[in-house]
DNA sequence: TTGATATGACTCGCGGGTAAGTTACCACAA
DNA sequence: TTGTGGTAACTTACCCGCGAGTCATATCAA
C-alpha cells in the first residue's frame, strides 16, 4: 500500500489517438445536439468520461475541437452531395436523388446537419473555414441545377437566379428539418414524400427525367452499410 | 458651487415611460441586430446613453426586456399578415400580398425580422410564449393556403401537407432574408422579383387570381407612411 | 421632506484556459 | 529478474475575464 496519496491522476493505457476518436465522438452529439454555444468544455469532457485539461492538450482549445468536429461533419454530408451529383440524374431528379442520399446519411447520425448548421458557431477559424469552402462547393453545385431550371423558364436575370438560389437551399434545408423532426418517417417513406410535394409544386414530374422512381432509392441502399458504420 | 461632490447621479427630468420607449427602441436594434446572446446589457445601457441599474429598474431583467422587444416586433410584423390575409385576395396571389407588405412593412426596421428569428433567444419565459402565440397563428394562416393547393392538386395526405408547409414558411424566410442581404433592392423590385420567380416555379401564375398585377404594390404603399414611422 | 429618477461600485457564478503534479507503461542496464 | 529513468497519459486545483444582477447612495422636482 505504501504511501496511498488521494491522486487520482495517471495514463488509463488509452492511447492518444484511440482517445481523440472517443472524444471527437461525444463533441460531435454534444455540438450537434445543443449547438456550439451551448456546450461546454466541461459538459463534454464529463460526457467522455475524462477531465478537462486532457481535451486541451488533445485539440488546444474549445474552438480547435469545434472545428474537427465541424469538418468531419462537412466531409461527411459534401461526400454524400458529391456522390449524387454522379448519379447521372439531373434538375428535380438529381435534387430527389441528393435528397434521398441525406436521408439515408442522416439516420444513424442525426446531429451532423445541426453541427454543420449551427447558428451559434464561431465566425472564423479553421471550423469556420471548413464551412465556407463547404458552402462554396454546395452553392456550384446547387447553382448549376436552379441555373438550368431558370434558363428552361426563359429566366436570364442573375438577381431572380441568386434569390431563387436561396428558396432552393432553404426549401431542401426545411425538408431535411421536417425529418429530423419526425423520426418515426422511414428514409424511403421521406424520399416517396418529397416525390408527391415536388409533384404537387411543379405540377406532374416528368419521370422520363428520373430514369426510374427506385433509382435514387437503390442506389442509396448500395452504400447503406457504408454508411451505417458511426 | 457649494459641496460639488464627484456624484452624477440624480433625476435628468425623463419621465419613465419615455425612457422606457426609448431603451425599448434601442434594446431592440440591438437585440435584432446581434441577438440575444450576442447582446449584453451594459450594451444597451451605453447605447442609450443611461445606465445599467436603470434598466433593471424598469424591466426587472434581461429576458424582461427581451421579451417586451419580441412582443413589439411580433405584434408588428403579425399585423402586417393579417392585413395581407384581409386583402381579398388567395392562393399566389395573397402570398405575394404578403411577402410584399413584409418588405413595405421591413423596410423602415429590418431588425425586426432577426428578432423574431433569433436562434439565441431563450426557450421560455414571456417572449418565448409570445413567439410561441405568433408562430401558431402564423401557422393556421399558411396552413389554409397550402391546404387548398394541395387538395387543388389531389393531394389529402396530412403529412405531405405538414412537410410542404414547412417548406412553404422556409420559402418565405428565405426570399425575406435574400432581401435584407441586398439592401439596395427597393420593396417594388422585390415584388416583382417574387412574381417572376413564383412563375418560374408554378408555371405561369394567374394573374386574374391576382386581380391586377399592382393590387400588392397598391395596398402597400396606402399603409407605408403608417409603417415608416418607427 | 418625500418620492421618482438616476448612478458608481460592487457581488457572484459560469466557462475557457492553465500550472503543476501524479501515475502507468516501456526500454534498457545490471 | 529486478531496478531505473524517461515519457506519454491523466488529474486536481487553480486563474481570470465577462456578463447578469444588486446595494447603497446621490440629486432634483414638487
Amino acid at each position: 500500500m505504501a504511501s496511498t496519496t488521494r491522486a487520482n491522476a495517471g495514463t488509463k493505457g488509452v492511447a492518444r489517438a484511440e482517445r481523440e476518436q472517443q472524444i471527437l465522438d461525444v463533441a460531435c452529439r454534444a455540438f450537434g445536439s445543443a449547438g456550439y454555444a451551448g456546450t461546454s468544455v466541461a459538459d463534454i469532457a464529463e460526457a467522455a468520461g475524462i477531465s478537462k485539461p486532457l481535451i486541451y492538450n488533445y485539440f488546444g482549445s474549445k474552438e480547435g475541437l469545434h472545428a474537427v468536429c465541424v469538418q468531419h461533419a462537412a466531409a461527411t454530408l459534401w461526400a454524400e452531395f458529391e456522390r449524387s451529383s454522379r448519379s447521372g440524374t439531373i434538375g428535380l431528379a438529381r435534387a430527389l436523388v441528393t435528397l434521398d442520399g441525406m436521408f439515408t446519411a442522416l439516420g444513424p447520425q442525426p446531429w451532423m446537419w445541426r453541427l454543420v448548421f449551427d447558428p451559434t458557431a464561431p465566425r472564423d477559424g479553421a471550423g469556420h473555414e471548413a464551412l465556407l469552402d463547404y458552402e462554396r462547393r454546395l452553392f456550384a453545385l446547387g447553382e448549376d441545377g436552379v441555373g438550368e431550371l431558370m434558363q428552361a423558364a426563359g429566366n436570364t436575370d442573375s438577381g431572380d437566379t441568386s434569390a431563387m438560389h436561396a428558396v432552393w437551399e432553404s426549401a431542401f434545408r426545411a425538408l431535411v428539418n421536417w425529418w429530423l423532426d419526425h423520426p418515426d418517417v422511414t428514409p424511403q417513406a421521406m424520399t416517396e414524400r418529397c416525390l408527391r410535394i415536388f409533384g404537387t409544386v411543379f405540377g406532374d414530374v416528368d419521370l422520363s427525367d428520373l430514369g426510374e422512381p427506385g433509382v435514387a432509392r437503390r442506389r442509396a441502399s448500395e452504400h447503406s452499410d457504408r454508411l451505417t458504420r458511426a
